[in-house]
DNA sequence: TCTGGGGTCCTAGGACCC
DNA sequence: TCTGGGGTCCTAGGACCC
């Protein structure tokens, strides 16, 4: 199946959204260009309202270029991304009650699967359903509009969305989808920017109608398997996208560009840390860890170079992080000036760090509950981006008399919140208690005497060692209080 | 004019393993 | 001793989207 036999995919985008929200909570810039986005010497514009594209002034511009084409009275601003939020989340609300399939693809964009909530989806009925939801949008969010496009796939839908621009409704019934693709531009098609409607250009290839005389073996060559099978199905209009309702994120990242360019290495450093801490925090507020640190290092020439390691165990700690990004600035090229660093971690898992051997002296008393305590951070250790692997880990065998205490790993338990120091795991490492916590993952330490192959083992979340019966000692979460102290070893 | 910040996906080459 | 093919992981860069 190829698309769907009835439009049943609807597309709602809202106008100028950010734009909108200004003007519609500041009544002096109603009918006046207003600008939002990065305001200083290195800003772009992040949405420009309609009165300002008529001086030809769109998305990502520079703010500075804007400027000399927007007269006088004009309104620049500093995105206030809480009130959008707010009314994001009203217009989102709205779809939800559609249907229980919503994608968010953005703060101002998503797509709904019309046929999971039931609806009749003849082309009147969804046309008045429509209608309905944009008058509900204008009423819900004290008057933003939306514009909605409906049709038999994600491509018909979003195209047909942006069609009659602002405040529009389109159907496009089933079979016409062809007869609406074909005179529009090729870069209308999601996934052809500049470079790819260059390489069309060559073949002689304006419109999708163009695009659909192309033979798929020369798209291939040109493009690549992926991107150039998938113009030629776009180009007729075979779309088989679903709509989804959530993913996990792959990568969390933060970056700056500066007001002017860097040259020192303390410099550097030291937006390494503030971006590392940003990436950290937001990594455990997500509960969440990655193997692969990434640096992203923009020069003066506006040239990018990326350098990444990957670590043995996941990551989130700050310090971690920024020990391996500045380690991978030293492999990057910094010379001439930097106007933009970006740090990230990739290679998300629902496994949390894992620490190394603890020290002795912990081993034999309580054990510490305060993950940053027994922390090795010394983080000259797990992070060696030149050499891969370097085998930190299980590769010999340990003396097995020697009692050593070490900490495992494992996860995911969905959709639980474990604490600290509550549940008790045994395998033949011996008796483990839950020591880091997190929505869908757990960290168990163990202690004693070891006969596994070295100071750490991980597990993942289909190990036979982890099924329900070898983990019979699980108890419910709630049933425990935060602070309580692990159980006594037995 | 001079180019943000947050992401996703794809490709290609090399290493390594079986 | 020579040859090989497939699969996976890692790195770097590029294109694209909102």
């Amino acid at each position: 199946m190829s698309a769907r036999p009835s439009p049943c995919v609807l597309h709602l985008d809202l106008d100028a959204f950010f734009a909108a929200v200004e003007q519609r909570d500041k009544p002096s810039l109603r009918g006046r260009p207003v600008v939002v986005g990065g305001i200083d010497g290195r800003g772009v514009v992040a949405t420009a309202s309609y009165e300002a594209r008529r001086f030809g002034v769109h998305s990502a511009m520079a703010t500075a270029y804007a400027r000399r084409l927007l007269p006088a009275g004009t309104a620049y601003l500093v995105p206030r991304f809480e009130a959008y939020r707010r009314s994001s989340d009203v217009v989102m609300g709205l779809l939800a009650r559609l249907s229980p399939l919503v994608e968010r693809v953005s703060i101002d964009e998503a797509y709904v699967d019309l046929a999971a909530g039931g609806h009749d989806t003849s082309p009147a009925a969804v046309e008045e359903l429509a209608q309905a939801l944009r008058a509900d949008v204008v009423t819900g969010t004290g008057g933003l509009t939306a514009s909605v496009g409906i049709g038999t796939s994600k491509l018909v839908a979003k195209i047909a969305s942006d069609l009659r621009k602002p405040d529009a409704v389109v159907v496009v019934p089933a079979g016409e989808e062809l007869d609406l693709l074909h005179p529009l531009a090729v870069t209308k098609l999601g996934g052809v920017g500049p470079a790819t409607e260059q390489k069309l250009r060559t073949l002689g290839v304006h419109t999708v109608g163009d695009l659909y005389a192309v033979e798929e073996a020369t798209l291939v060559r040109m493009f690549g398997s992926a991107h150039g099978s998938g113009l030629h199905r776009l180009a007729r209009a075979l779309d088989d996208r679903p709509v989804v309702s959530s993913r996990d994120a792959k990568s969390v990242s933060a970056e700056d560009t500066f007001p002017t360019d860097l040259t020192s290495v303390p410099a550097l450093h030291a937006e390494i840390d503030r971006l590392a801490a940003r990436v950290g925090e937001r990594l455990r507020s997500g509960a969440t860890a990655g193997r692969t640190v990434t640096l992203k290092v923009r020069r003066h020439d506006f040239s990018t170079a990326t350098r990444s390691a990957t670590l043995p165990q996941p990551v989130d700690d700050d310090a971690v992080i920024a020990a391996t990004a500045r380690r991978l600035l030293a492999l990057a090229p910094t010379d001439g000036g930097v106007r933009l660093l970006g740090v990230g971690v990739s290679g998300l898992s629902d496994f949390v760090q894992t620490e190394l051997a603890l020290d002795e002296a912990s081993a034999d008393d309580q054990p510490a509950l305060d993950i940053e305590e027994a922390e090795p951070t010394e983080p000259t250790e797990p992070t060696e981006p030149t050499e891969p692997t370097e085998p930190t880990e299980p590769t010999e065998p340990t003396e097995p008399t020697e009692p050593t205490e070490a900490v495992t790993l494992f996860g995911p338990v969905a959709d639980r919140r474990w604490r600290a120091g509550q549940d008790v795991h045994h395998d033949e490492q011996g008796v483990g208690w839950v020591w880091g916590s997190g929505r869908g993952l757990v960290t168990v330490r163990f202690e004693g005497p070891r006969t596994g192959p070295g100071p750490v083992r991980t597990f993942r979340a289909d190990d036979p060692a982890l099924s329900a019966a070898d983990t019979p000692d699980w108890r419910d979460p709630d049933d425990v209080p935060h602070d309580e102290a692990p159980p006594a070893l037995g």
